[in-house]
DNA sequence: CTACAAGCTCAACTTAACTTGAGGTCAAGC
DNA sequence: GCTTGACCTCAAGTTAAGTTGAGCTTGTAG
């Protein structure tokens, strides 16, 4: 079964368990990169899986696409990442969880305190204040996230 | 300064950190309500702060408006919620954010483990499996949240 | 050599959670 | 009594992350 070395579009996507359309997506998005054969179709490299189910944890996360991208983009331009790279990666995000990890316990262990508490007066809750969030600027949806 | 009991739109934004149009977009949601002054003007009663609060806080959990709407609603129809009304609504999420918290956790635990280890072949890592994700159908943007 | 599944592109639609803008009303100060 | 700032409504725009569909091309199995 000479293992093609490169993958169709719907290979990566049966393998991934992302839809095709979502590839195309990331990329638009320059998360992914992918070579034409003659007649335009795309071929992947192996490694695209890594990229991919990088991507999806990353999303679990909770970190945006834009973020990913910049991330996966810091990897080595030219050749295949090394297992070194991946770990650059995967401790930039386990910090980034961490955070998220002691935020969420702090949301937690303040809740039962505070919400019943008739401190919610905004400037005052320790809840509220705790995370201070930088005002983001432009419009349309803002952070859907736990951040 | 016969403290006004009732506070205007402006002043809950104020008050609360969210813009004018938030409020509106959530009274229309259903999360918040107002009564109208004869010039048809907003005027909400002081508890609006902490509903806001609570929506605040619920969000940065990453729990969506449809959820926190659904939550909020499920408090007595007519009277004002007593701190035990509150209560329930923080036991309900806390056991919420609990689940995240070791969702997170485990994420992360796996995380350094399985991304430079060549083990993303989706089928068989623990990390890409452990949190099988129910296939949400419909169209549209998908979760962006930790879940 | 012909079906027919799999690809391709591009535009439009979807959801969530708001914001922005246009066009008009209300209220408090001078 | 008029001006100015806060309100009001309703429609349309925005971002993120994709999906859906139309119309057309490729490639492979019979």
């Amino acid at each position: 079964m000479a293992a093609a070395t490169e993958l169709t579009v719907g290979q990566v996507a049966m393998r991934s368990g992302v839809a095709v359309s979502a590839l195309h997506f990331y990329e638009a998005r320059g998360l992914i990169r992918s070579h034409r054969t003659s007649g335009n179709q795309r071929r992947y490299g192996r490694d695209v899986l890594r990229r991919v189910a990088i991507i999806k944890v990353a999303q679990e996360v909770g970190i945006s696409l834009a973020e990913i991208g910049t991330a996966l983009r810091s990897l080595p331009e030219g050749r295949t990442p090394t297992r070194e790279d991946w770990n650059l990666l995967s401790t930039a995000w386990r910090d980034d969880l961490d955070q998220k990890i002691s935020q969420l316990k702090k949301l937690r262990d303040g809740l039962s305190d505070c919400i019943g508490c008739g401190c919610m007066s905004i400037d005052k809750c320790p809840l509220r204040n705790k995370n201070d969030r930088l005002a983001r600027d432009g419009a349309g949806a803002r952070r859907l996230v736990v951040r």
